[in-house]
DNA sequence: ATCACCCGGGG
DNA sequence: GTGTACGGGTGAT
């Protein structure tokens, strides 16, 4: 049976990529996308005379969630390409622009009912189910593709190529046009249906075009000549409170281009973006390059679609920062308590799953239902703040947020059978469902409301108070809450806790686990709980740490395997007598690893902090580190976009000039010798970290580890 | 002391 | 195209 592959539009035309047997063949046809316009209808015969307009029709749609339809302006278009200019000239005009950033080749799957993977009949017509969990794919053929130049760590354009590999194949030691035109006969003998690569977006695929035209090479990857090469280009934004740099998509013609370094293809493999695809009904390749939170704000679009709602433009988006009143009034989040600090035998992990979206889904979160004006005196009230809920009918949220976590406990079920392919299709699910609340409260969301977001965490710390307050009831001690998870310890049976508060609350509460023993430290400034910082041995066996040193992704590591090593050592011991009576073995580690950083003898590259840039040199304001190293990779030629990494070690702290004070992975040569004392300190803070709970602070581990007799200082 | 700047998830 | 807020830590000024 055929299957959908792909789909792109360009001059007038819908191309569909169909796969069938082991052949996949375009097949084009001419469509009109649509935008839509809120405008008196009289004006219907001036818009048609525009340039570009092809119809224009009078429709009756909602523009905004909870209201009536009203007649509204369809403009079918005959091309895709001004109609930015074209919404933007209507909206001065005081009216206002719809569907505008739905791209043609999703208004023409939404309209058939179509979306990427599906299965047709021989006439090309859907012989398929779009929210069924139990479909056949094609056999997709797949190929690896790596692209490696001449020179090592730092490669740049101008490096001529080294390899090729395809597949299997391999093409090396010849001319560079050669190895470019072998790549591109090969793969046309071979067709495969997917070239995966592993950073072909950042790097491979735009270095390879670069080497193609420089050496008058002709390339072809996709099915048909892809021209112009694609030259767009990178971009940062800010996710997730850092920025975050994206190189431009490098996407085929009639075959899929998938980069694993790509976080829907990272969480969810192929298997998953091909479900997502499937159910948000965007092609696989752009798809491939969103947001979770894209692919999410898609799903609701669609539903509002299918509704008669239509998706205004550029909403909100002047209103780049929130007013201070409204700052304070969403500041309140959900509920976290400060641990209690200590040592604890025998705690259990209670953990709600999907807590914020359980929560939108029974108490019928959404724009139109908070607040709504048809049921202000419904029974139904946000703990707390008090906002009414809509008792008439169920908003547009629950209604794609519901089939949302069955499709995950689907999969979550099938996954607990072995399946590798249905344990990462719940997984890039569950991103899906974390980023749902989040949209809530951004202000550029679709269907965001900032009421939303306050009722669904003013919900959760209803529900973590009333669970907290039946543990106690079954005689537990809370030793820390933070959102969705409880510790607790006690003589009573976690389960039992847990199915009273499934029960009562009527959300799944689930045992996460035992621990062996759980150690909540200090901060390290003062005696109270660190809200965000535990470890502790689960009784199967596993370590469980959150917060610490060896959890960032800044740190070097040498200091990781430290915290390792002495975790490790820590792991041995089931009881707290134990864990003290481990601690010289402890201690012996960091005696270790101190000594390694003091002599001199530790390697420079198991030494090198990774941090990820949020500006560009010039708008650092503060001469540290990451200023440091953009410097030195401007003074090699290297341009670092915000949100790039950067790699250094220490090399002379107290350097009067902050340009000596670090130097660049890339700089790293067999002599370059590190700060030691800064190391030193460094290490004996992380020693610290795991230590200071059992009276270890900084000064007694100096002792414990200067003091140690085997030790010989050079250059103290 | 205060400000600037980084990180945080799961398996 | 793009969740925020905030706690925790380190380093510069």
């Amino acid at each position: 049976m055929p299957h959908l592959l792909d789909i792109e539009y360009r001059d007038g035309h819908i191309i569909l990529w169909i796969k069938q047997g082991s052949k996949c063949t375009p097949h084009r046809v001419g469509y009109y996308p649509r935008i839509y316009l809120e405008c008196p209808v009289h004006n219907r015969h001036l818009i048609s005379t525009l340039p570009q307009v092809r119809q224009v029709r009078v429709e009756q749609k909602i523009t905004s969630l909870g209201q009536e339809p009203q007649d509204v302006l369809a403009i079918s278009l005959d091309d895709w390409g001004g109609v930015f200019n074209l919404a933007d000239m209507l909206e001065q005009r005081g009216w206002r622009a719809y569907n505008v950033d739905l791209p043609p080749t999703r208004q023409f799957l939404l309209e058939n009912g179509l979306f990427p993977m599906a299965q047709l009949d021989p006439q090309l017509h859907l012989d398929d189910d779009q929210q069924t969990t139990d479909y056949s794919l094609p056999e997709l053929t797949t190929l690896e593709l790596d692209i490696t130049p001449q020179s090592g760590r730092n490669p740049c354009f101008s490096d001529p190529l080294r390899d090729i590999r395809l597949g299997d194949h391999i093409f090396e030691g010849m001319p560079e046009a050669d190895m470019i035109e072998n790549l591109s006969s090969t793969l046309k003998r071979l067709d495969p249906d997917v070239i995966l690569t592993h950073g072909g977006d950042s790097f491979q695929l735009p270095y390879l075009y670069h080497r193609a035209a420089k050496t008058g090479a002709s390339l072809q990857l996709g099915r048909e000549k892809d021209e112009p090469p694609p030259q767009n280009k990178g971009r940062s934004y800010f996710s997730y409170g850092r920025i975050i740099y994206k190189p431009g998509g490098y996407q085929l013609r009639g075959r899929l281009h998938i980069d694993s370094q790509t976080f829907i293809v990272k969480e969810g493999g192929m298997q998953g973006l091909i479900d997502l695809g499937r159910i948000t009904g965007i092609p696989l390749q752009q798809l491939s390059r969103l947001s979770p939170g894209s692919a999410v704000t898609a799903l609701q679009v669609n539903q509002a679609l299918k509704d008669g709602v239509l998706v205004p433009w550029r909403r909100n988006l002047s209103e780049n920062f929130k007013t201070a009143e409204e700052l304070l009034r969403s500041d309140r989040g959900a509920l976290i308590l400060e641990p209690r600090v200590g040592i604890y035998e025998n705690a259990a992990e209670v953990d709600f799953t999907s807590l914020f979206p359980h929560i939108m889904v029974t108490k019928n979160i959404s724009p139109e239902t908070v607040l709504c004006e048809c049921c202000p005196d419904s029974p139904e009230r946000v703990p707390f703040i008090g906002y009414n809920i809509c008792q008439k009918r169920l908003g547009l949220i629950p209604r794609v947020i519901g089939p949302l976590i069955k499709r995950r406990m689907t999969y979550k079920k099938m996954a607990d059978g072995g399946s590798e392919e249905h344990r990462m299709m719940q997984n890039v699910l569950k991103w899906l469902l974390v980023t749902s609340f989040g949209y809530m409260g951004f202000n550029k969301a679709r269907f965001g409301r900032i009421e939303c977001h306050e009722s669904i965490t003013a919900y959760a710390r209803e529900i973590l108070l009333q669970t907290m307050e039946i543990a106690q009831g079954l005689d537990f001690d809370i030793l820390h809450g933070i959102v969705d998870s409880l510790w607790v310890r006690g003589s009573g049976d976690p389960r039992e806790l847990c199915d009273l508060v499934s029960e009562t609350v009527g959300i799944p509460l689930e045992l996460k686990g035992h621990y062996h023993w759980i150690v909540f430290p200090s901060n390290r400034n003062n005696r109270a709980g660190a809200m965000n910082r535990y470890f502790g041995l689960m009784t199967d066996g596993k370590m469980k740490v959150r917060g610490i040193e060896l959890r960032r992704r800044d740190t070097p590591r040498f200091i990781r395997k430290l915290q390792h090593d002495m975790l490790d050592q820590m792991k041995c011991a089931s009881t707290v007598d134990e864990l003290y009576n481990n601690l010289p073995s402890v201690l012996d580690v960091v005696r270790r690893y101190a000594d390694e950083i003091l002599s001199g003898r530790a390697d420079p590259e198991e030494l090198v902090f990774t941090t990820h840039t949020r500006h560009k040199l010039e708008d650092y304001r503060q001469k540290g580190s990451q200023a440091a190293a953009l410097y030195q990779l401007r003074e090699e030629g290297v341009d670092v976009q915000p949100g790039q990494a950067v790699q250094y070690i220490h090399t002379d702290h107290r350097s009067r000039n902050f340009h000596n004070r670090v130097k660049v992975a890339e700089l790293i040569e067999p002599g370059t010798l590190y700060d030691r004392q800064k190391y030193y300190d460094i290490t004996l803070r992380a020693a610290e970290s795991l230590l200071r709970p059992f009276g270890y602070d900084r000064e007694v581990l100096d002792d414990v580890v200067m003091g140690s007799e085997q030790m010989q200082i050079e250059g103290f």
